[in-house]
DNA sequence: CGCCTTTGACCGGCGC
DNA sequence: GCGCCGGTCAAAGGCG
């Protein structure tokens, strides 16, 4: 039995704008044999890209095995956006885990917000720890860098905990952004606009450097916050947090993200209109 | 009373 | 050797 996604389905009625009320029923079947091509597409699609991604992290691991034969293990160390209130002085990032601070500092190069320390308390040998500081260009942004790994599941047993997922939560004052994530082997990109819109950029030099668009407003109420349009472009966060570390949260990102039923609805619909959407030059009707 | 935050002191690395 | 700076420690105080 193949179940239809309602966002697709809904941005395709509305595509057809001038469809007549009354349509014949072999148009519907039609239509209807259409939308289940075009649903098997997409379910191809995300299949495609998890079992891709899948792929990617375990040839991560594998060079990384590769690499801590002959030098020794780096610490990992992983660095999130997250958009709080500019007036909230907490430092507080909401992320699934129990932090305990043991320490703050001035440091030189933003001495205007003080750089909180944090252990991860929620396990009594959990050698994480966390550094949150404001980023100096908006101060409505959190730079909350990771260092070290955590040895057991966060709070609510997701892998970011409730970090991942916190635009679907009622908490909506701490909405993580992500810096234009590298992905080492694939070039690939991904931001998030002030839209709340996920941008996933390939590479230049790929065969379909095609920029792939997610709306996340179809996922929930985050409020748009006012951010001068500079919180979530590439050019500001990677002045706020050089690099991302994330070779091996790929398989844990996509597994939780394609059991998100709001981000796959957002996917569909993306993915949907880029496939329906006339190619330019050409005349569909 | 226990846990957490605050904050000044202390330590170690690094550059000059 | 000295000073700067980031990171950590630990005592004190607040809070539920």
């Amino acid at each position: 039995m193949i179940s239809y996604c309602p966002v697709a389905l809904e941005i395709l009625m509305n595509m057809d704008a001038h469809t007549p009320t009354k349509r014949k029923v072999d148009d519907l079947q039609q239509d209807l044999l259409r939308l289940r091509k075009e649903n098997e597409a997409l379910r191809f699609l995300l299949q495609a890209m998890t079992t891709k991604c899948n792929t990617l992290e375990q040839l991560i691991r594998e060079k990384n095995i590769e690499r801590h034969d002959q030098f020794p293990v780096a610490q990992k160390t992983t660095q999130f956006l997250v958009r709080t209130d500019s007036k909230d002085n907490t430092l507080i990032v909401k992320d699934g885990y129990q932090w305990r601070k043991y320490g703050q500092k001035v440091t030189k190069d933003n001495p205007s917000s003080p750089r909180a320390y944090f252990k991860c308390s929620l396990a009594p040998r959990c050698p994480v720890k966390k550094k949150v500081q404001r980023c100096m260009v908006d101060k409505s942004v959190l730079v909350a860098t990771y260092e070290g790994e955590h040895n057991h599941d966060a709070i609510n047993g997701s892998p970011l905990g409730q970090f991942c997922c916190s635009s679907s939560t009622a908490d909506h004052n701490n909405n993580i952004i992500f810096n234009p994530i590298n992905f080492p082997s694939h070039g690939i990109s991904a931001t998030i606009n002030n839209n709340d819109v996920i941008n996933i950029a390939s590479p230049s030099n790929s065969s379909r450097p095609v920029p792939i668009t997610l709306d996340l407003t179809l996922s929930g109420s985050m409020s748009n916050q006012e951010n001068n349009g500079s919180a979530g472009s590439p050019q500001n966060s990677s002045s706020c947090a050089p690099n991302i570390n994330c070779e091996s949260r790929i398989e844990d990102y996509v597994a939780y993200l394609t059991k998100d039923h709001n981000f796959t609805q957002a996917l569909a619909a993306a993915v949907a209109s880029s496939i329906t959407r006339p190619p330019a030059g050409t005349e569909n009707q």
